[in-house]
DNA sequence: CCCCTTTAGTTGATGACATAAACTATAAGG
DNA sequence: CCTTATAGTTTATGTCATCAACTAAAGGGG
């Protein structure tokens, strides 16, 4: 497959040599540059990656960069793709600890770039690490008896969960180095000041939660930690309980399972 | 409980009004500046939110608004809790209906406002109305037996999983707008790129997924739609079924499901 | 060996944006 | 009337993405 067959952004994310060894060499490339920006996300967070900074890091001029990346959006793209490497080699006795697997590493993913969860979202995944974590994603449900739609679905679900807890934990770490507290104070302070507004008629429910020691007594843990946490251990069983059903309906029914879970592209992100 | 004991930003999320009459009476306040932000939002999209923009609408000057939002990312944390208006009544007969009906109403605001999954996140939930949606979850899973951290970790999964939908519904809008293409068009592209892209040999359940005809025949849907999708309702059920599992297990061994959906503070996010 | 084409990187400019500081305007109350 | 507190305006600053026109450096054809 060459260059010309496929839109622009994608062939820079697949890393397509354009053919011609003409013209002045190249001292820049998309690579260095995609790397670049990461590591100033990581040091400095997502606001930090602008391309003038890109630039002044490598040494060259902010244009010269456009040579290379399309646009700050794309860059975008090509770091999401970039942090997500390689995927773990899974194996797994069994579809459930094999998506276990891969859901934590996913989240160790996001432990590693705080920045990730709030890249903003462009399209459908493409890139060929986004791929290759489809991939073994899909390879583990491989015999489960559900229709492509269903696993792409499982797998939505799947990251989907882990997007959104590490958007949170990254959200709670922010809120601590804003304030110089520890996470333990941060959600303490959350805690009390609700308490303080929500009102016992209006929201019963609610401040029922409040009132209880939830947020008095909380955890430190570092983000980028390798053991995930109780909560999203908890989330994530729960996810996997509600696959072992659906596995189990499809493996009863086959035929009406693939109607059922046929959604026809809606949905294949897999981020 | 008055303006002071809180932090300002709240303050204004909850419109608690400062006490003192002095001074020159004010024209504007927060309610419409959010209102305006959100038509503006509505019409053409997140990124035609803009402090001069608003102001202009509103036939003020850009600083004026600062009198009342104190900053931009303020401004797009009240535009989340305003869409997100009252909480639907639920008159459900178990949590199962009730947590269905809670996520396709949540599901429903998003297809309203395009641009809500999209926004930045930031801190934990804390508007009025955000709480208003916790308080009638947490009443839905009030006899279910759950502590109070599985409980909101239901909740947070169950939001999470819309807010990712949603966000996946967007970027096919966004794209069909893009391209003036409908969604069924730009399904199949995409399924056509990727299967020209992705290698048989390195990635072959891939390869399988965009050789089947999953991304040819796609649905036309249009994002507000009342009736959710069957990929929604596939990934809705599909947790449903892990959470009807925690459920079980929490009336089975009431106190050690206690310990074990403890989380303390790490997950609260129900938007 | 020179020039032409092609590709890479640079220069300078533009318009939008968020936000800060200092200003003017307008109310109530003494 | 004058003080004080609050609302809204003016003016300015620095940052940003991106455009258009430029210079620079390679290889190939004459």
């Amino acid at each position: 497959m060459t260059v010309d067959e496929v839109p622009p952004t994608l062939g820079r994310l697949w890393r397509l040599r354009s053919g011609s060894r003409l013209g002045r060499p190249a001292e820049l490339d998309v690579e260095r540059i995609v790397r670049t920006a990461v590591d100033l996300a990581d040091r400095d967070g997502l606001s930090a990656v602008t391309l003038s900074r890109v630039a002044k890091e490598l040494g060259f001029t902010t244009m010269s960069l456009y040579r290379h990346v399309g646009s700050k959006d794309e860059l975008y793209v090509l770091m999401g793709d970039h942090v997500l490497g390689a995927p773990p080699e899974i194996h797994a006795a069994d579809w459930r600890d094999g998506l276990r697997h891969w859901a934590v590493a996913h989240r160790q993913v996001h432990g590693r770039h705080e920045w990730l969860a709030r890249l903003p979202v462009s399209g459908p995944p493409g890139g060929p690490n986004a791929t290759a974590w489809l991939d073994v994603g899909l390879r583990v449900l491989r015999d489960t008896g559900l229709g492509w739609a269903a696993k792409v679905n499982v797998l939505t679900v799947l990251s989907g969960y882990v997007r959104s807890t590490a958007l949170q934990s990254a959200e709670l770490a922010a809120g601590r180095s804003r304030t110089g507290q520890g996470a333990a104070e941060v959600a303490r302070e959350y805690g009390r000041a609700m308490a303080r507004l929500v009102d016992r008629d209006r929201f019963p429910d609610a401040a029922a939660l409040f009132a209880s020691d939830l947020f008095e007594s909380a955890p430190t843990r570092p983000a980028a930690q390798a053991e995930p946490g109780p909560a999203f251990t908890f989330g994530l069983d729960l996810i996997l309980d509600g696959v072992a059903a659906a596995v189990d309906a499809a493996r009863a029914e086959p035929v009406r399972t693939r109607k059922t879970g046929n959604t026809r592209g809606e949905t294949c992100d897999t981020r």
